[in-house]
DNA sequence: CTAGGGTTAG
């Protein structure tokens, strides 16, 4: 019967067994798997009466293999039921691991083979149903509880309490609450933690009263919770009273507090407060010095967030993450790819949400090779299975002008959720690819995901630009009726666009009146863009002066008004118009154009001399004008500004930024790959019409991203169909 | 043989 197993040699056991050995010293120190089953084997072998105590204690140290521990139960005969220590020691673990849901698969299979349970089982069963979120086992194991008499336990009791609060029946939770005999601070912060995660901060305040003339005092804990609740919330009111309870009160405040304090200042945008309290709080430590570098990213002040970062002594991969989203989210990929190298550099492993964050600057930047490099380590660290992740990958690709390799993404993810969806349908939509994005829109209901509001802005927008009155009409209404989704200023944009575009500016102006928000610059400007291509002066000049009232220095409506009344011989308009454009600052945002090459973005301004092939990318840039004038390139200058000469502005038209990486790109690249632009603003008229004519001339394919949507152009036609 | 509550990145 005992006849050596083929490991043995490597873990020698002494045989024959006239003792049996000790098992239990044995089982104590294995620490790896494949030490655990050759045990497992030796104690099948050798059946004594010891057998189900000793499988019970494997079955213990087996508990960091959840799915090998399950396994083990099977080899357990019913016949001899353990003490019920061991299993209630299992189910605390599960109930604690990172799949709760764990200890009830185990708590069914210990039915199963009709274990017994006492009252020590249910406080970890309840924590694994709180835990899980799943009240209905929740419910089931209450049944139980009350069925064996433990109701009355206050340990169930207090478990019970922490379930049903979890799972959002405060009014259950409430009613173990008042059946308890005695409760202490924890019992009492429990149920006031799930009031305010239903968000009843009157019921919170009157508990807290309560409490307060009970013999039980609240303490750090307690309001801790509170303010946490509170400024999830933006629940001021609430927030300045136990601001006022903690004074009044004793409690020491530990730092936990004290952040807690500090986040709501920061969660309210009084970061000047913020700061205040910061400076004083000694010694700073990591969760205080992140929540003050996210209230500073999220009012965009960089500088401050990057000084709280520097004075930090101990960095940890939060505060870094944090860094780099902040610098993600305001628009300054760069910087947040360079913060994510000094990161790496030091030797901090990056996690999933450090990934995002650079997905998403990279997704910013534009840069296809550096993309790509990004979706190789993604892999390599093996983060490349996680649906997050592959969403903004898929996004990334999109945005960095790669349509293909989005796609391509998109098809190895198997489980679709609606940011997939929504990601793909935008890249079609913004590639101009309207077909696709309508039919995935369609494909995505047949699969039964529901379409977000972010998923109506992306669909809307592909009508909008593809001319498809009826069809944009349909979804509109079909999104505030059938799938009741209260229409946002994005949706009215695409809306007032859509109209815009087709010259039904009827209908168009019709929306912007109707609309339950103040009109915002954008609808303004597309209702002013349709007027000028449908030659509607009168309503042009009402959406122009609209726009000057939000936004004094809008060039595009000075420089429309001024067109017009030029056209029209009202000349002292023409003057004011052009006095106003004299007083106008420089504008907010530059023209700026980039490409990559050879891994670097090189980055160019309107007339920019700064690179250091400047000459060479001037001389090319006349050589490609002289081709494109024998085919009847002539320069467009409707779009700028009027207090310049004619011949002044067809210069100035000339040096736009993106001609400028367009000749860089020519000069310097290899064999003929297409070439990538990313410019910050929309592009201008002429300088689409320069790119579809190069493409044909040059016999090149020429990508521009520009603040909305990618022009591909190739052979002299324009994927955007030049309605953009 | 007992346990249960709070803060940070997306």
């Amino acid at each position: 019967m005992a006849h050596p197993l083929p490991s043995a040699a490597l873990h020698p056991v002494p045989a024959p067994l006239r003792h049996p050995p000790n098992v239990t010293h044995l089982i104590s120190t294995a620490t790896a798997l494949p030490h655990l089953k050759q045990i497992q084997a030796q104690i099948l072998r050798n059946s004594h009466h010891h057998h189900n105590h000793h499988l019970f204690q494997l079955l213990l140290y087996s508990l960091p293999f959840p799915s090998y521990a399950l396994s083990l139960l099977s080899f357990i005969p019913a016949d001899i039921p353990p003490p019920c220590q061991l299993p209630n020691k299992i189910l605390k673990h599960l109930s604690r691991s990172d799949n709760p849901h764990k200890a009830l698969v185990f708590f069914q299979a210990m039915q199963n083979k009709f274990f017994p349970i006492d009252r020590f089982s249910f406080p970890p069963l309840l924590k694994a149903a709180s835990r899980a979120l799943s009240l209905s086992e929740g419910k089931m194991i209450h049944g139980l509880a009350a069925k064996l008499g433990f109701e009355t336990d206050p340990f169930v009791q207090t478990a019970l309490m922490g379930m049903y609060a979890a799972c959002g029946l405060i009014s259950e939770a409430r009613t173990v609450f008042d059946k308890m005999p005695q409760r202490d601070v924890v019992t009492w912060n429990i149920m006031i933690d799930g009031y305010c995660r239903s968000r009843l901060f009157d019921d919170v305040l009157v508990l807290l009263e309560e409490m307060k003339s009970s013999d039980i005092k609240p303490d750090a804990r307690v309001f801790t919770t509170i303010l946490a609740a509170c400024s999830r919330v933006g629940n001021l009111d609430i927030g300045r009273l136990v601001q006022e309870y903690i004074s009044e009160s004793n409690v020491v405040v530990d730092y936990q507090l004290q952040t807690a304090l500090l986040n709501m200042y920061i969660n309210f945008g009084a970061m000047d407060k913020a700061q205040s309290f910061y400076d004083e709080l000694k010694p700073k430590n990591v969760v205080a010095s992140t929540a003050m570098i996210t209230g500073y990213s999220k009012i965009g002040n960089l500088e401050a967030a990057q000084l709280i970062f520097d004075e930090m002594v101990d960095k940890d991969l939060v505060c870094w993450s944090a860094m780099i989203s902040c610098y993600a989210n305001s628009d300054e990929p760069r910087e947040a790819l360079e913060i994510f190298g000094e990161m790496q550099q030091l030797g901090v492993k990056p996690d999933q949400v450090t990934m995002l964050s650079v997905i998403s600057a990279c997704a910013r930047l534009g840069a296809l090779d550096k993309a790509e490099q990004i979706h190789l380590y993604v892999d390599e660290k093996g983060f490349g299975t996680a649906l997050p992740i592959n969403n903004a990958l898929i996004d990334m690709y999109a945005k960095c002008g790669s349509l293909d390799r989005a796609t391509e993404v998109y098809g190895r993810v198997h489980r679709k959720n609606v940011i997939s969806w929504t990601s793909m349908i935008n890249a079609f939509a913004t590639h101009g690819d309207v077909d696709n994005a309508l039919t995935h829109f369609r494909q995505m209901r047949v699969e039964n995901v529901e379409p977000n509001w972010i998923t109506f802005v992306g669909v809307l927008y592909a009508c909008s630009h593809a001319g498809l009155v009826e069809e944009g009409e349909k979804l509109f209404e079909s999104m505030v009726k059938h799938y009741v989704i209260a229409p946002r200023l994005e949706h009215y944009g695409c809306m007032v666009d859509l109209y815009g575009r087709a010259g039904r500016l009827r209908d168009a102006l019709e929306i912007v009146e109707s609309m339950p928000m103040a009109p915002s610059i954008v609808i303004w400007g597309s209702l002013m863009a349709a007027c000028r291509i449908h030659g509607e002066s009168e309503l042009g000049e009402f959406a122009a002066k609209r726009l000057l009232e939000i936004d004094p220095d809008h060039d595009g409506a000075l420089v429309f008004l001024s067109n017009i009344y030029a056209k029209e011989r009202k000349w002292e308009n023409v003057g004011a118009v052009r006095n106003a454009m004299k007083h106008k600052g420089v504008s907010k945002e530059r023209g700026c154009s980039m490409i990559e090459m050879n891994g670097d973005m090189h980055t160019f301004l309107t007339a920019d001399k700064s690179h250091r092939r400047t000459d060479e990318i001037y001389a090319k840039l006349g050589e490609v004008v002289g081709k494109l004038r024998e085919v009847g390139y002539a320069p467009n200058t409707n779009c700028v500004l009027v207090d310049l000469s004619e011949d002044e502005k067809k210069e100035a038209i000339l040096w736009h930024s993106e001609k400028l990486a367009l000749c860089y790109g020519l000069i310097s690249r290899e064999k003929q790959s297409t070439i990538r632009i990313i410019k910050n603003l929309r592009i201008c008229e002429d300088c689409h019409d320069f790119m579809k004519m190069a493409s044909k001339v040059l016999d090149t394919e020429i990508i521009i991203r520009d603040r909305t949507r990618f022009h591909q152009c190739r052979d002299g036609v324009c994927s955007c169909k030049d309605y953009w």
